[in-house]
DNA sequence: GGCAGTGGTTTCCTTAAAGTAACTAAGTTA
DNA sequence: TAACTTAGTTACTTTAAGGAAACCACTGCC
């Protein structure tokens, strides 16, 4: 039986059935929070996407949006125009969780010297 | 040949040689956010951690907590009891990193409603 | 001597994620 | 008519992550 987030809040995030877990192995894949901060300032249509994020293929690029879009995250846009176009926006959820997503790129941005310089440290220290 | 930070950052984040994508796929793992977040108020043992991360193994446990460590977000303390305890804590570096990760697990807590709400809505349509 | 607990490592296997490439469809241009 | 664009899908393969179980060393306890 699935525990309401209320409970699992209240038990432990650590817990197996815990939707917040859910959430956070969804967003734990090698592309949704690329994409999602893609997104972040405007609309941008699918091959676009798949220039700006280097390396993601079509498959997974489309999968990918195809998750948040179910997730509440993204919206999909059909305009009939030839050839068609096709918006991604981030919906006012993922708005909300962009400023997070923002956030954590911000750290990776100021803090990556620091990684990197450990790193060293660490493998010359375990040579 | 790597560009630096600074370089990545005038650039843009979704170049395959950007180190901020490499943090960002560190931490893009399954465990990797919520250990840094059982370490975040006291340092924990080995075994501690296996427990409270359930579902956890003792293999990934201890890959994970190196990976953390050699990039300098966790730091290892043996002590000479018996039997021998290992602590594991949060460095300076890794502290900075778990805010962000708390305000992760905030949106989760408070927005899983509406995540869930959104699947079931979007299987509903795409029956 | 044998079991318990600590904190691991090693091997083997399965599974899920991702990559590659080819294909579709609709319409526009040359 | 053939090629190009958009936005995908499908089939097949590869790779990486993770899981299961057994093993190690150390020592205290009974």
């Amino acid at each position: 039986m699935m525990e309401t987030a209320t409970r699992c809040q209240a038990y432990n995030v650590f817990s197996q059935a815990c939707p917040t877990r859910m959430v956070l192995d969804r967003l734990a894949d090698k592309w949704s929070l690329l994409i999602m901060d893609r997104l972040r300032d405007e609309p941008v249509r699918f091959n676009q996407l798949r220039r700006d994020v280097e390396g993601i293929s079509q498959k997974v690029l489309s999968q990918t949006l195809k998750k948040l879009e179910r997730d509440g995250l993204v919206t999909r846009q059909v305009f009939a125009t030839v050839p068609v176009t096709v918006e991604y926006a981030l919906t006012a959820l993922g708005h909300t969780l962009s400023n997070t997503i923002e956030s954590l790129a911000h750290w990776a941005e100021h803090n990556i010297d620091s990684v990197l310089a450990a790193q060293r440290e660490y493998d010359a220290v375990n040579a």
